[in-house]
DNA sequence: TTAGGTGCAAATTCTTTGCACCCTG
DNA sequence: CAGGGTGCAAAGAATTTGCACCTAA
């Protein structure tokens, strides 16, 4: 799915910028990895990147991806889809529910609401498909990681 | 996160009768590894799964754990979270939005909406932790994977 | 008894890392 | 020119599979 020119240029100022100012170097690589993704509405994942900047740049190597993928989101010019958390993970509750997830240690909890089981969605998801199932994905800081979390340190998380 | 005995029991009963109609053997081995997912809330991946299961039966392997998880999830006794696909996947898009995704390929395009942005959250999440952002996931099939489907024939998916 | 299920070990797949060379600033 | 960044190859995780033995029904 292809994203509007007009976005695509502020990312790519953005990228510019950001890398400057943190004082980061300006590789073809980099650039070819973030314009890849800043150009796909898709959320790929890395192979599926590196697949396509490997049209243009035959010479990229996967390692490269990974390290300048992560190197981004650290940046804060991409995020990582969902909790982003590698594992399948599972679940015996078959009940209706929706999820509180920490974006720290991923620790997973449900919670149950009538008014969520119910949302109205906007039109614009038909053009998108059949809908089978909503569900709200609540993202924080669960009490334990506040608590490890020193007042003022910075607690990098990396998968 | 322990889950009420209640439940835990109606799992249970479910998992001996969802056996016997579909004629699959109840070892020991799937049912300390359904019990173990029945009385957790927390939604464990496959390896916290064996470690649970191996404190009851040393013997058991992880391979047996990865089999059965999936083989539950297949007769409809357990789920995964998320859209569960393994890979990390990127998004540029950092605007708030809300995704709908394709359970059948993975698909994943995202919609705006000022509603969702503002949902209300029930008190009881405060409980959980402090909380960053709330999206909203939508689950269906693409319009790509609904042609695929034969009507009738069945289109298992497995990662 | 016997077919389905399990454990073991090896194979895959996905991702990360060490190191020498290269290129941006 | 210097130090960060890259490619290569090898190491590490995570997950799956082939096969001979075992066990629930």
């Amino acid at each position: 799915m292809a994203v509007p020119r007009q976005n695509i240029e502020q990312r790519m100022a953005r990228f510019y910028e950001v890398c400057r100012k943190s004082g980061a170097k300006i590789t073809h690589q980099r650039l070819e990895i973030f314009s890849e993704v800043a150009q796909t509405g898709d959320h790929p994942d890395a192979e599926t990147v590196f697949k396509g900047v490997r049209e243009r740049m035959p010479t990229v190597s996967l390692d490269t991806v990974y390290r300048t993928l992560w190197w981004l989101k650290d940046l804060g010019l991409i995020k990582t889809l969902g909790s982003q958390r590698a594992r399948a993970r599972f679940d015996a509750n078959l009940s209706r529910h929706h999820h509180f997830i920490c974006i720290q240690c991923g620790l997973t909890r449900d919670f149950y609401s009538d008014k969520f089981n119910k949302l109205k969605l906007p039109e614009s998801i038909q053009k998108m498909g059949q809908v089978e199932m909503t569900q709200v994905e609540v993202n924080g800081i669960c009490h334990q990681c506040a608590v490890k979390e020193k007042p003022g340190g910075e607690n990098k998380e990396r998968r």
